[in-house]
DNA sequence: GAGTGGTCTAGACCACAAA
DNA sequence: TTGTGGTCTAGACCACTCC
């Protein structure tokens, strides 16, 4: 491992893992020259790779900052719901139809045993239900979350507020509406939705599994990108 | 701009124009040090922007070469559907259904008055129908298009290998199958499916046009990344 | 073996924005 | 005004890999 990485790692380790948080001044530039016995220019390919990265912000003359993350930072735009609901007229409102604690069982992503909330719900816009939601959290991983207020802020947005920076996979499907979800976004059964299913870890540990439901005539998914990524 | 962004620009102008194509070697860092008269670590940082952008790869002792454009690159793993097939069990075929020249009117992509070669066909796996695809392609951009043998090689693929380096938007929903595309993929109307639009850019010029439409039972759009993208 | 890219050093000057 | 990051220089040594 070259030096430039291990810099880089040491100060990713210490972001993802939390012990600097969204805002806080990472070392100057020549405090890690000190800190590591090696010159400038090193320091600086390191912090410009975590600034490519997305995980810090750095201004002359202020410093390096930990960034905050947002959807952007997901390449995909994947949906910030509400943002996504105000662009088409606003009235954004999350609607929570259950909430329970259970134990993983069998799930693709927790370990057995693993206890999880449980949130189903319904993103509303102005003309009616946009996207049900069905959500489980790794309370081993985010204890906060047991007694989270989630009708002031929906659950996506708690947890990037809480869980910064986690590493996330998506699947996109196509199924019919069925049962609760048809019902709660008042579809006929059989109307085709988008499906998105998102799993997301912190450090290799998961931190939550969603999936959410679109009416296929209400919502469409664009990424747009060159051959960079950009 | 910076010395660096000018070295990288040239570059990549090259890249993109089709100057420099696919397997190409690059000249050497000294080259350019002396075409630019500047020090080797500027040259260096312009090429490992090249590297990150994926639009050349360098190998020691041999050089810096422009590389091939693969799906992967697209950052979200759009469909090289012939990859896919042969992931579920191979026999991918393409079959041609129509094949027309017509003049683009009212496009949102094209301008009115271009020229466009229509392709529509189906992409088939072993077990049956994969995927209907309806497409257009700018003879105007892309000239060999209109003599090209697609049924040697899908479009999707012979576009790749002809036109490398263009800029993507994708959109992706769920509609009903309908019509012609329910009955070349055997589906009942009214069966979700996948669809997924495409629209390429070389150098803000459009090339193609594309619209797959998959069964929503048989095709899943997997992407998964960090916050870096990867 | 020879030549490439990969990494690093120890300086320098500058633009910019915060104090 | 001051200190930060942004950029650049002119070297150096090394590892790898193609010939």
């Amino acid at each position: 491992m070259t030096l430039e990485a291990r810099i880089r790692a040491d100060l990713e380790q210490r972001i993802r893992s939390g012990e600097l948080k969204p805002g806080d001044r990472i070392p100057f530039e020549h405090e890690l020259v000190a800190r590591y016995g090696c010159a400038r220019a090193t320091v600086s390919k390191a912090l410009g790779g975590l600034v490519r990265a997305g995980l810090i912000e750095r201004r002359r003359k202020a410093g390096s900052f930990v960034a905050r993350p947002h959807s952007e930072a997901a390449v995909l735009d994947i949906p910030d719901i509400a943002a996504a609901v105000e662009q088409r007229g606003g009235g954004y409102r999350f609607e929570m139809i259950a909430r329970t604690v259970e134990t993983a069982a069998g799930d693709p992503v927790f370990a057995d045993g693993a206890r999880l909330l449980r949130l189903e719900g319904v993103h509303h816009a102005l003309d009616g239900p946009f996207a049900h939601e069905e959500r489980r959290i790794a309370l081993a991983t985010v204890p906060e979350a047991e007694s989270a207020d989630f009708t002031a802020t929906a659950p996506g947005l708690w947890l990037i507020d809480h869980v910064p920076w986690s590493e996330a996979e998506h699947r996109i499907s196509a199924v019919p509406a069925a049962g609760a979800v048809a019902s709660s976004l008042n579809l006929v059964r059989g109307t085709p939705c988008l499906r998105l299913d998102r799993a997301t870890w912190r450090n290799g540990e998961p931190v939550t599994r969603v999936r959410q439901t679109f009416p296929g005539d209400r919502y469409d998914l664009v990424a747009r990108f060159g051959p960079s990524g950009k």
